[in-house]
DNA sequence: GAGTCGCCGTTTTTT
DNA sequence: ACGGCGACTC
């Protein structure tokens, strides 16, 4: 595939389509698939429905049926639609399609939902009130912003938090749903019913401030569909073709937006698959992907089965425990592949255990020539990592954790941004506060709140209302003259925005404001403050690769991430939610706790579908494996301050017998000094703590969900309650304390070294 | 405008 | 336990 079916994007389609040979021979990206994908990648008219299983080919499918369908002539590339969730798939379906057709890649409407919708709105801005520069604001923006809006209106923001209220804005927006068609039921209770008008407010002042938050660049998108008949049929005629990437995580606003596009040509293929659907919680819905044939009526259906990924064990493993789902549309995975070792699922004492044996298991493959880019730690909570990470850097193991704070969200790559965005477009107030005092030059609380009333008594920016009050005599004369700089200094560095290189421009800017200077001035005090001038350095030489300030700008707002150089082999930390997509020869899932996963709160918020949706979470992280999964959980683990007992997860229990494992850790539960092993009847029934994670214990976690509540299990393992206040006690992690209060199973004892604790009786015994 | 105190929340997260 | 944030003080 090194010749591409086009060098140039402007070649004509129909000699390209002879060039590529006639009937007698098929083109060799064709032939290189199996049926399910040729059939998918063939049928490129009407509306196709590919479910396409975790590891079964999808993004080649996807990637070859775009070269198809324009290797056929059928369209031109500027006349194709591909759209995907994540910057990464974009990035690397770009890739990839550019190997198959080379420059004319670069002609295609190809990125990410919000990606796309930014481009199309910035066309159209001047429809819903806004230029088309806008500024895309970030979420720490849009709070601020609410911040204000609900101090003006008198919201009790201890009662009624900003980014509650965010939360819900931005779910209305997956909904498609703009202040006007929000229903008094959706409308809530949030600030006493006022949530809808807050959203009101919010939304012009984003039209004064000239700028969209995220939800907005799909949400306006539909106004101006829907305002301009003309605008939408110009585009329904373009996009000849349209195909999506994981479908199953679109949400509302996402599915009408494809709809309206896809009316006319009615060519939309949509990759997805409802049993990796793990993001319902934002918005996604999966019954867009089950809906599918209604809505596109005389849609094909193909599932992509075949599975080149994993070892039939891990597919086995991962078939058995999606099984449990109803709602499915069902497909059953299978492999040609051979040999594989059963997953491997460990009891263990605690977390630092865990840690421990994980990192040995990882030293030892390491030993194995695997490469530690190979192995993945996937865990349910952000939180789970730092066990881990405390164990590799003791070792010094070398990881990376995916999915950690990003570049640039730094308060110091922000404040740089916020210093171009002002000069870019002045009536971004948000930016411009953040920096109207950073560093401090005499512009405090009084003097803001002076423009904060002359901007809102004349309806217009700061920036603006600044520009008018340093005419005045408002001001006392110091800040006046500070202010009166500060205006100077923007309207200079605007001229040079015009002559001068963006990143020559950036380097002066943050220079001569004072801000470099700032951070060398607090080198002393603050240990990071060198870090942070060297991640100044990086964005300013970053900068260089883009074409202008705007388009930097752009970058910045919708690909938050910054492309990592591969360089040295590290271990893989990240959550379930990260890894979707990714996959890796030996994959690790600690932490398959009752409460911990499925999540409690998960649970308590979406009842039996969340339970669906977690247990999807654990077929994601399963099928994320080729040759390997280890499955682990543990006895106690420490949640914020205290110690928990915990019990494994359902889930561990739903793994097919024949393909698990039992690792034999589990002596890790009888650990020495409890003293009691013996004392049958007496604190803790050992006896189901040794069932646990044995074949045993998963039939009975299996009967158990037919069964009663999680609580009476509970009860069952361990019977606290029979302490007495003033009782000795031994804790395996504490050591030796005295009772002090009984709360239920709940102790609070004061350990005679550890100080005072509450613990789960469980987990104490007596001495 | 910087420093200190006390209170709250603490799943997943893209864009 | 801990960090972030708002309120308060100097």
């Amino acid at each position: 595939m090194s010749d591409p079916l086009y060098d140039d994007p402007l070649v004509e389609t129909e000699s390209a389509s002879e060039s590529a040979g006639g009937p007698a021979g098929d083109p060799p990206y064709l032939t290189a698939l199996n049926e399910a994908q040729r059939e998918a990648t063939e049928a490129v008219d009407g509306p196709v429905l590919v479910l396409a299983g975790a590891g079964t080919g999808k993004t080649r499918v996807l990637t070859t049926r775009l070269a198809h369908l324009l290797h056929l002539g059928r369209a031109r590339p500027y006349q194709v639609l591909a759209v995907t969730f994540t910057n990464r798939a974009a990035r690397e379906m770009r890739e990839r399609v550019g190997r198959l057709i080379g420059a004319a890649v670069e002609g295609l409407w190809l990125g990410t939902f919000h990606a796309l919708g930014a481009r199309i709105l910035r066309r159209h801005a001047e429809i819903v009130g806004l230029r088309s520069n806008f500024t895309i604001l970030d979420a720490d923006d849009q709070v601020r912003l609410l911040k204000q809006i609900m101090q003006a209106e008198g919201v009790d923001e201890k009662r009624w938090p900003a980014r509650a209220l965010m939360a819900q804005i931005q779910s209305w927006k997956d909904k498609g749903l703009t202040p006007d068609k929000v229903t008094a039921t959706e409308a809530g209770e949030f600030a006493a019913g006022r949530a809808v008008k807050l959203y009101t407010h919010y939304q012009e002042r984003l039209v004064t401030l000239n700028a969209a938050d995220f939800g907005d660049l799909l949400l306006h998108c539909l106004t101006v569909f829907t305002a301009e008949e003309n605008i939408l049929a110009d585009y329904q005629h373009l996009f000849r073709y349209i195909l999506v990437d994981e479908y199953q995580d679109s949400n509302v606003a996402q599915y009408l937006w494809l709809r309206l596009l896809a009316q006319q040509h009615r060519n939309i293929c949509c990759v997805g698959d409802d049993d990796q659907s793990i993001y319902g919680w934002r918005g996604a819905e999966v019954g867009n992907i089950l809906k599918f044939e209604k809505d596109f009526p005389g849609a094909r259906i193909i599932r992509l089965e075949r599975n080149y990924r994993s070892t039939p064990q891990i597919l086995a493993a991962a078939s058995g425990l999606i099984a449990q789902n109803e709602g499915r549309l069902g497909k059953t995975l299978w492999t040609e592949a051979g040999d594989g070792e059963r997953i491997t699922v460990r009891g263990l004492w605690d977390g630092e255990a865990e840690a421990r044996i994980i990192a040995e298991e990882i030293e030892a493959l390491q030993k194995a020539e695997t490469s530690l880019d190979e192995i993945a730690i996937l865990v349910r909570a952000g939180f789970q990592t730092r066990e881990f990470e405390e164990r590799f850097i003791t070792l010094g193991m070398p990881y990376r954790v995916i999915g950690g704070p990003r570049f640039y969200e730094r308060e110091e790559i922000r404040d740089a941004i916020a210093y171009l965005r002002v000069i870019r477009q002045p009536d971004d107030d948000l930016a411009f506060e953040r920096i109207v005092n950073k560093p401090t030059r005499g512009i405090g609380k009084a003097t803001l709140q002076i423009l904060h009333s002359a901007a809102r008594a004349g309806e217009r920016s700061l920036h603006a209302a600044a520009l008018q009050v340093v005419e005045t005599d408002e001001l006392r004369p110091a800040a006046r003259r500070a202010v009166a700089g500060l205006l100077d200094d923007f309207a200079r560095w605007r001229r040079l925005a015009e002559s001068e290189l963006h990143g020559d421009l950036a380097e002066t800017v943050l220079d001569e404001s004072g801000y470099t200077g700032m951070w060398q001035a607090k080198a002393e005090k603050q240990p990071d403050a060198p870090g942070k001038l060297e991640n100044l350095k990086e964005l300013i030489s970053a900068m260089e690769e883009f074409e202008d300030l705007a388009e930097f700008l752009e970058h910045v707002s919708l690909v938050m991430e910054v492309t990592e150089d591969a360089g040295e082999e590290m271990v893989n930390l990240m959550t379930l939610h990260s890894a979707k997509g990714l996959e890796f020869d030996v994959v690790f899932l600690p932490g398959w706790e009752e409460d911990l996963f499925p999540h409690r709160r998960s649970l308590d918020e979406g009842g039996a579908a969340a339970l669906e949706e977690e247990r999807r979470l654990a077929y994601v992280g399963l099928t994320r494996a080729r040759k390997r999964a280890d499955v682990s959980y543990v006895a106690n683990r420490r949640v914020h301050a205290t110690w928990q007992s915990a019990i494994p997860s359902r889930f561990v229990g739903e793994l097919p017998d024949e393909v698990v494992e039992t690792a034999s850790e589990l002596g890790d539960y009888r650990a020495p000094g409890m003293g009691i092993g013996g004392g049958s009847g007496e604190g803790v029934d050992w006896g189901a703590a040794q069932m646990i994670g044995g074949p045993g214990w998963r039939r009975y976690q299996r009967r158990r969900r037919e069964g009663p509540s999680i609580e009476g299990v509970a009860e069952r393992v361990g019977v606290g309650g029979d302490f007495a206040e003033g009782e000795r006690c031994f804790h395996q992690k504490f050591g030796m304390g005295t009772v002090l209060a009984v709360d239920g199973d709940r102790l609070t004892i004061e350990f005679d070294k550890a100080g005072s604790k509450k613990v789960v009786a469980q987990f104490v015994a007596k001495v």
